[in-house]
DNA sequence: TCTTAAAGGATAATGATTATTATTTAATAA
DNA sequence: TTATTAAATAATAATCATTATCCTTTAAGA
């Protein structure tokens, strides 16, 4: 998902396109992606002051429910959201809250064909996050 | 950690060992493990009216704090405990908001095994949790 | 027992989210 | 292009979970 798929999707969904939805999507992109919703509305406050607090949650919510966003959770008690829709995991570090977002299509295939074999009982699988927890390294 | 095990545990963290903790302790272990603070509350309410709401919070972060409990999130919005600390994933099912843990020692083996030749670069591993989405199937 | 720091109880305060309702607007068709 | 209308937005009130405050009680150790 980016920014030129949001007005196709929004069509094909039977969603209006408005200026607020676009700069709600926007406001989440630019924000590197994971930004909480404290982090959106400060955002958006910033650089359209004369949005409402509850559009912007009511185009979150809208946006989940559509798939176009995601939420994710980490051991803290905000709200996160995500729109990549690739297939990925998570990196995240408990002491700075970061999450990063994690691609590994061998990872993604090792987890497949270990479940093909190895059957839950009554469980039917249908998508796998793996998040790996631990700390950033930073480099000097 | 079982309920024998919340005596030590408490005493050797210098935290104190009153009749409130252990009802707290005891209402997350009955409710089956996973429940929200609503469930919690909402059991001790039953069961002990005389203790305090701010009470739970309180101790259910103490908890959180020294290791006892751990918080679980889901894409819902509310938080939940897990007082299990052994190692185990999660088998999550949107639609009914249910969670089961999972044990799965060859699939430790496997994720460990398959990050000791991937190293992930900045980047140090402590934990792994896999998140399994998909459906319970009922068998009648 | 006595002492004291820690913990609990009651309730107020906070703050994020949701509900409400009037107004505006995007989309469609005439 | 304009008119129509259902959908979306804005503003604000209401809700509700969580946190803070402050006073009282109690567990633990001397």
């Amino acid at each position: 998902m980016n920014k030129a798929d949001l007005h196709n999707v929004l069509r094909n969904k039977g969603l209006k396109i408005t200026p607020q939805r676009i700069i709600v999507f926007d406001a989440v992109v630019n924000l590197g992606n994971h930004p909480s919703t404290d982090k959106i509305i400060e955002h958006i406050k910033n650089n359209h002051p004369n949005i409402s607090v509850a559009t912007v949650y009511k185009i979150l919510e809208t946006f989940v429910e559509h798939g176009i966003l995601k939420r994710v959770k980490t051991g803290k008690d905000v709200m996160r959201y995500d729109y990549e829709l690739e297939k990925h995991h998570h990196l995240y570090a408990k002491d700075s809250d970061r999450i990063e977002d994690y691609y590994d299509a061998d990872l993604n295939q090792l987890l497949e064909k270990y479940f093909e074999q190895k059957k839950i009982e009554n469980f039917k699988i249908e998508e796998m996050k793996l998040q790996i927890i631990g700390k950033f390294i930073e480099n000097k």
